[in-house]
DNA sequence: CCGGATCCTCGGTGATACTG
DNA sequence: CAGTATCACCGAGGATCCGG
């Protein structure tokens, strides 16, 4: 019936049939962020054969993940969304990228940096209770790509893209790591050049507060991507 | 380098390549419950070729997630065990079981029911805030496969197999979930013959207390095993 | 340009047999 | 008990082509 199964009656082994193909859960990654067209997703996925996005769609949209949308016009086309039952899956996506960031090491050369997955781990470093009372909009330009964050007392909303009317503009030149696990702070990134910002000092400092990963303790240090 | 990278700097691809492989969370969920032995994984895992199974803990070695440890005398040979970094899969592995036991259904009759999966299944249900102050030790017959649960005071140490001075068998002859959802009142389940004990009926109460899935509120209903 | 389908190759998987 | 060896097969990878 159902090709490649584990044969368990098992959460677990149901979960990996599902969602434990290859590439799968990547453009459930992707599709964590927002509805994605199927030339977005492949540019988002560059080294996935077209014939294997389009079959893990069908094979998710089947499953119950993921839902087939007709754009409405103007701008006609085909957007693919998860369903509520694939936006379940968004605490193990962010559990999984918590969890491997561990093992990211240095970033090799024919490794490309996505804004969707930089928008995943923004979403795994949220403090929330960090952004308590807090309204700003930020742009953040990481490793070549734009996302925008904007906070709203303790909600988190990320996306890709810039951001009009951002408080603050970030730009990276170096991994941001170390600000975020505290090795320096964010006079001396700014000093060194490691960063620049358009906007009040004032707001990258609650930014690092905000997204702040480590220091060893809570959460393993290294756990975050931005290297 | 690596074969069949994603080719992202991503946390959430290094995971994968990690443990995204056919079968490797399958072998770490077994792996959650305590170390065994290649046969005992082959046994937990029927349906694993040997070769992709001797493959994957050399892969899940080499990547730091299990450890091979040599038996001590007298019981001499091989165990594969859980690292650190590979025992902080649980809360994903958790996660997927929790997410996957939401398709599940009913079970298929090549489905197998494993001591291994069982104890996950039980992980997931467990309520640490419903079991303090409690001691008791229960022994389970689920599905032909016999686990067991000591409790001690909001912990839970779960494993397979029969629990000498288990203060309550509990043994099943129909899918557990409607007496963990509430549907069924302990009383009636077993009125109706659909779970025998041996031991205070009291212990019983309190098991499906601890051990609640449900009810459709706090998480949603059908998400764990003991279909 | 979007959204795939098709064709071909290659290597991982699956099944089984065999060995230290 | 703990794997290795062999081989068929099918899904992944890669390129191209095609209809809207």
């Amino acid at each position: 019936m159902v090709k490649r199964a584990y044969g368990q009656f098992c959460g677990v082994a149901r979960a990996l049939e599902i969602v434990g193909e290859r590439w799968a859960l990547l453009i459930v990654r992707d599709l964590l962020v927002g509805p994605r067209r199927f030339t977005d997703l492949r540019r988002g996925l560059p080294k996935i054969p077209t014939n294997i996005l389009a079959a893990r769609l069908h094979e998710l949209e089947e499953a119950g993940v993921v839902r087939r949308r007709a754009l409405p016009r103007p701008a006609s086309g085909t957007v693919y969304e998860l369903t509520e039952y694939g936006g379940e899956l968004e605490g193990i996506v962010l559990g999984l990228g918590r969890w491997g960031a561990q093992s990211l090491g240095e970033r090799r050369p024919e490794e490309i940096v996505t804004a969707d997955s930089m928008v995943m781990a923004l979403r795994t470093a949220f403090h929330p209770e960090a952004a308590r009372g807090i309204r700003a909009g930020y742009e953040l330009h990481l490793g070549g790509v734009v996302i925008n964050a904007r906070l709203d007392d303790g909600a988190l909303v990320a996306s890709a893209g810039p951001l009009a009317g951002a408080d603050l503009v970030l730009t990276t030149t170096a991994p941001l790591r170390p600000l975020l696990t505290g090795e320096i702070s964010p006079a001396a990134a700014l000093e060194r050049g490691l960063v620049r910002i358009v906007g009040e000092p004032d707001l990258l400092e609650r930014f690092v507060e905000i997204f702040r990963i480590g220091p060893a303790g809570e959460v393993a240090s290294r756990d975050t991507d931005f290297g």
